[in-house]
DNA sequence: TGCGTATGCAATTTATATATTACATTCTCT
DNA sequence: AGAGAATGTAATATATAAATTGCATACGCA
């Protein structure tokens, strides 16, 4: 479950605890979808990619797994 | 959740037995998908675009929400 | 008419995403 | 050095995705 948050965020400029709140989520979930051990949901990778002003396919597709 | 998961399956010609199979999952979980009452998670999403020759784009983003 | 295939749908169970709480580390700034 | 902000991570609880089983309907076709 690769993913571009981590990168997407930060050149977003904002911090974790930001985008769980502007997400609905909580920092614990964005920091371990960064890490990629999670499997989100497709609603929360839509709010992300939106609050990051991303599309799904920027942020999660074709990501090399590992 | 709505998406085009169901014209792109009809679209490649297959059945929700086979989508179900070949991506992993159940039938049950393709009809409820395409129903659009489910909430299905980034993997699931990404081994069905894959497997209808779609992006997550083209099959889940922007679908006006009813 | 009867059989096989495709789909809808409901109840129950199981797996796992996400929340909550809490503590630790790292880094910047004064 | 010390304080605060950002992040890592772990344990437990809760919500829900997905599996399983089962039955119903509709359709094409022999």
């Amino acid at each position: 479950m690769k993913n571009h948050v981590r990168s997407a965020r930060i050149a977003a400029n904002i911090t974790q605890t930001d985008l769980a709140r502007k997400t609905g989520i909580t920092r614990q979930t964005i920091g371990l979808i960064e890490k990629g051990t999670y499997n989100p949901s497709l609603q929360l990778c839509i709010a992300l990619a939106k609050e990051l002003g991303k599309t799904l396919d920027e942020l999660f597709w074709e990501v090399e797994e590992k």
